[in-house]
DNA sequence: GAATTAATCAAACGTTTGATTAATTTTAGC
DNA sequence: GCTAAAATTAATCAAACGTTTGATTAATTC
């Protein structure tokens, strides 16, 4: 496609002609490939020469607008954990009320933050288990733990005062079995789900939110057999 | 220590004087150092030079007993899942009689296998995430997909027809729960417990058994409201 | 319209990588 | 005791790596 407006790529020196037709900044064109290849083989498997090849620049462009590697990755991460904290933030904004049923919003939302950018927990996923001792896991560390986790740890006190929950639960245990519910299955899924006959499809956010609402439902309720 | 009877490592060519005190296969020693490192940093993170150097031989010994870098990458793979594969066979050879209350046993040997050997299901999860369409993929998810998970779904259909469990629930997404349950929370607690007031030590195994199977025994039950 | 800056590339740099080779020594079989 | 095989190392290889350099040209400023 676009071959009329576009020399078929053996480009020349010198500082290319601005604006022909509409081609996005080089840098962010690298911080696209780097997060592509990321995603798709590991930061740390993948060359310099692959990034730029993909964004279709030199290599020389990475060390012109990032220094260097680390540079690179830097940026690479500081991009992709800016849409999580928007996401944890807009969370935080609509604080969780009470009443049972509120835990279907949870599970619903956290399944759809996840289905939105399902390379991003992958990713961080990977990144974190690699890196051992790294900045970047005080930074996620930071990001997960004191946002919506510990967010739902408070919740679920409360919940539990109002005997909305079963009190039987240790809160930090839930909060952490709401999110293996959620995170978990996007990880395996990629795996095992050909051998399973479930696929990581359109549908599979909303199947996966029905059955944890179900499951949870089932758990949490501290009706039938309380006072 | 042991000065005495090893020379200090600045060791000539040839093959060496068999028994020299005691040290295991130079192939073991390879196998170890390798495991240990990919541990600690990834296997794609580490080069021969450094795995020869902390199994301490040279580098040619890997192309001598493994052909290549994939060859000894497959053969610690293989000793790593022959330890799994040992924990499958044992649970597949005494099979899940029925009974609702059976579940905990399932749930408790998932979570004593994977607490056994902690760094096993870190180096699967990083392996798998990061060579996309690799070999080892397949050969991962044949070990996990059609070992433990398939003996999961085909046990919770087993239970459903028997009105052990609730029939509303798909086998598949709840062999896939149950896996995420036991497996996640060893992922994600190093790098939230801290924040979290949780801790992975000797006590957590067995805390997330009886949490899980609180959970899941509350979820399962088809009596209350069934027939 | 001359001088300067910004953006880009091709080519080359020195380093490190996975892999191979040749030499060397012990062990085992005859 | 000789010989062939096994086991190991030092030294080396080509290829790939991240990075730097020098040249080149569009855009901007004066």
């Amino acid at each position: 496609m676009n071959i009329d407006t576009q020399t078929p790529t053996p480009r020349g020196p010198g500082r290319p002609r601005q604006s022909e037709s509409e081609k996005a900044d080089v840098r962010e064109r690298l911080l696209d490939a780097a997060t592509e290849l990321a995603v798709e083989q590991g930061f740390e498997a993948c060359g310099l020469r692959e990034i730029a090849t993909r964004a279709e620049v030199s290599p020389a462009m990475i060390s012109y607008y990032f220094g260097d590697r680390d540079g690179l990755y830097e940026a690479m991460f500081g991009r992709a954990f800016e849409r999580i904290s928007e996401k944890v933030a807009a969370v935080m904004a609509d604080p969780l009320r009470s009443g049972r049923d509120r835990i279907d919003d949870l599970v619903a939302i956290q399944v759809k933050a996840i289905a939105a950018d399902p390379w991003l927990p992958k990713l961080v996923m990977r990144e974190v288990l690699a890196r051992n001792g790294s900045p970047m896991q005080e930074f996620v560390s930071n990001a997960v733990a004191k946002g919506p986790l510990q967010m739902m740890v408070d919740w679920i006190e409360q919940e539990q005062e109002r005997h909305e929950i079963r009190s039987d639960y240790d809160p930090r245990m839930l909060a952490m079995t709401i999110a293996s519910l959620t995170g978990f299955p996007f990880l395996m899924l990629p795996l095992v789900g050909d051998r399973l006959g479930l696929e990581l499809d359109d549908e599979f956010p909303d199947r996966l939110i029905a059955h944890n609402q179900k499951l949870l439902s089932n758990a949490l309720r501290a009706h039938t057999e309380e006072e």
